[in-house]
DNA sequence: GCCGTTTTCGGCCCGACTGTTTTCAGTCG
């Protein structure tokens, strides 16, 4: 996929070049949508190429698809080797620090010749900026402010760190005199795996009572504009907390804005607009009266569209518009749909609990099984569990489920798939299982075609039910190894083979692009949280997040079955 | 540069905050 990466980062440096060069507008817009969508694909680009389907690509055209086209025959675009020697290389960096655009860019480089990031600094730091044309004092000390930011480097968080922060922020809100509403939009909202900014709605009667009290909040380390609805901060280490506050008829409409993502809004607001209607954070208008039609909620803003509710985790303008228009959003799952876990360790491999405390918890949590499924035994690292060891806690888990009604300890393995695609352990072993996953936990580096092999080999392995986290991925420290995943899409509906979307935080794999694709060619998934203690029984969250950005629905996914149900509807031919 | 149940040409979301300005451009989300 790195033919995906590199051109959609070409597409986005031309974007950047053409945005310095003063162009067009919407033209610079065309080649950010495109990198955007480019970006997101599952498949290598390449492929798509050669079977000369691009044209079906959002957002590309027929000029695009030539450059892409050129790309994959030459490794080069012309234009854009044309374009980066137009623009100083200098300029693209000035303009991803935070307040500084093309206009101002442009004005440092050409009156001061700044050379570098570092330079700028310099000079801000002499004061030698001031002396510009439309920059004086604030915007140097901004300026400055800026580079700070970019140094401090602002990731993106995981959704696990994100979201008790925001819930902190707004647990402070709770208490200020006169909000109504709190909620948290932005990516937050649609639950995205990682978040940059927080991003924070509230309603009141006295909006600048509420922004005075925010800027106030003992958390923030700095503010960054303090308006009379709209603030932004930094808290903690180096996290943007963007604030709009409007009063409570408009909560709706301002939700709608404020949860994005900014494609979805301009994507309805480009219908609403054909439709004879105008629609900004403050509700939906006739365009030509300027009547007020509405806005207290979201679903009323769809509804006049002629749309349904548009869950926000679908909100990426991926498809969920048109879907809407034809009626046919899923019904996406939801965490009560969820019977069980079905990836559990136990502190027999490298877990820290016994299954007796597991199935305990479980129960608790309203669960109606588990499965066990320890590592096998070429993991040592993690205790992979030998043949008689797994045999012997097979039948203790026979003997301790004697003892329950209404739920169920299934008995299962994480098997690795070893290097030539065979199986740890032995179809005799794994015909005494309840279910078996596969698990590829070694040879990272190898090339796309044996992975991928691999994997389709242990689908094809009669007793594989599931395929756990499918591309080895960690989140911010590993990237996800090469796979032919249309192969292995394609075998898992052909074997009756699920694949895992991991609730465990790094993991997060499948993951949503991936999971809304495997969807496409009909397969089965299971939600597993790859639990090593029981307090990541509560990650299936995680998990549910990404289905629902994948689109899934209860059907869709094995642990949403009762157990009986479950293990008849894993059965291979 | 893309795109089409009003279009193959003429559109392309909408508004807040800041700083430097005397009425608005630049930046951001």
């Amino acid at each position: 996929m790195t033919n995906n990466i590199e051109i959609a980062k070409i597409f986005s440096d031309i974007a950047d070049i053409l945005e310095i060069k003063s162009e067009n507008q919407f033209r610079i817009r065309a080649y950010r949508r495109a990198a955007q969508n480019i970006e997101g694909l599952t498949e290598d680009v390449a492929d798509i190429t050669n079977r000369e389907e691009l044209l079906r690509i959002p957002g590309i055209g027929k000029d695009l698809a030539e450059k892409i086209a050129e790309f994959i025959d030459t490794g080069k675009i012309r234009f854009f080797e044309k374009l980066k020697r137009e623009v100083p290389k200098v300029s693209l960096e000035l303009i991803t620090i935070p307040g500084i655009g093309p206009k101002t860019a442009k004005i440092l480089i050409k009156q001061l010749k700044i050379k570098s990031i570092r330079e700028l600094e310099k000079r801000a730091k002499a004061h030698k900026l001031a002396t510009l044309p439309g920059i004086r004092r604030k915007t140097e000390e901004n300026i400055l402010r800026g580079i700070q930011i970019i140094n401090k480097g602002r990731e993106r968080m995981p959704l696990g760190v994100a979201l008790p922060l925001a819930e902190e922020i707004i647990s402070h809100l709770t208490k200020t005199p006169g909000t109504k509403q709190i909620a948290a939009c932005g990516s937050l909202r649609r639950q995205k795996e990682t978040i940059r900014d927080i991003d924070i709605l509230v309603t009141s009667r006295n909006p600048k009572k509420v922004m005075d009290a925010f800027v106030k909040l003992p958390l923030i380390r700095e503010v960054l504009a303090h308006g009379s609805t709209k603030s932004s901060a930094i808290v903690k280490e180096s996290t943007q907390v963007d604030i709009r506050v409007v009063k409570p008829r408009s909560f709706g409409a301002a939700l709608m804005y404020f949860t994005g993502s900014k494609e979805h809004n301009i994507h309805i607001r480009e219908l609403a607009a054909k439709k004879g209607f105008k629609i900004n954070e403050y509700g939906i208008f006739n365009a030509k009266t300027h009547k007020r039609l509405g806005g207290n909620t979201e679903e009323q803003i769809y509804k006049i569209l002629g749309l349904g509710f548009v869950p926000p985790e679908l909100r990426e303008d991926a498809g969920e518009i048109e879907t809407a228009k034809k009626d046919k959003l899923p019904k996406l799952i939801g965490l009560n749909d969820i019977r069980g876990d079905l990836h559990v360790h136990t502190k027999a491999s490298d877990g820290s609990n016994s299954i007796d405390e597991l199935a305990e918890a479980a129960m608790k949590k309203g669960y109606e099984y588990i499965v066990i499924s320890d590592h096998s035994k070429t993991l040592r690292v993690a205790g992979g569990l030998q043949e008689r060891e797994l045999l012997n806690q097979i039948k203790a888990i026979k003997k301790i489920n004697k003892r329950f009604r209404g739920f169920r300890i299934l008995a299962g393995t994480e098997v690795d798939i070893i290097n030539d695609g065979s199986l740890d352990f032995d179809d005799k072993i794994l015909a005494q299982l309840d279910i078996v996953i596969a698990a590829i936990h070694t040879g990272f580096k190898q090339s796309k075609e044996k992975l991928t092999m691999r994997i389709v080999k242990a689908m094809q392995n009669k007793y594989v039910n599931i395929v756990s986290h499918l591309t080895g991925r960690l989140i911010g420290a590993r990237e996800p190894y090469p796979l032919n995943l249309e192969e292995i899409f394609r075998a898992a509906k052909e074997t009756n083979t699920a694949l895992e979307i991991s609730a465990y935080p790094q993991r997060l794999d499948l993951n949503d692009t991936n999971s809304k694709k495997a969807r496409e060619s009909g397969i089965m998934f299971s939600l597993g949280t790859d639990l090593h203690a029981i307090e990541h029984f509560e990650n299936m969250r995680y998990g549910v997040s990404v289905a629902r950005r994948g689109w899934l629905e209860k059907k869709d996914i094995l642990n949403t079955y009762p157990a009986a149900q479950l293990l008849r509807k894993i059965k291979k031919n």
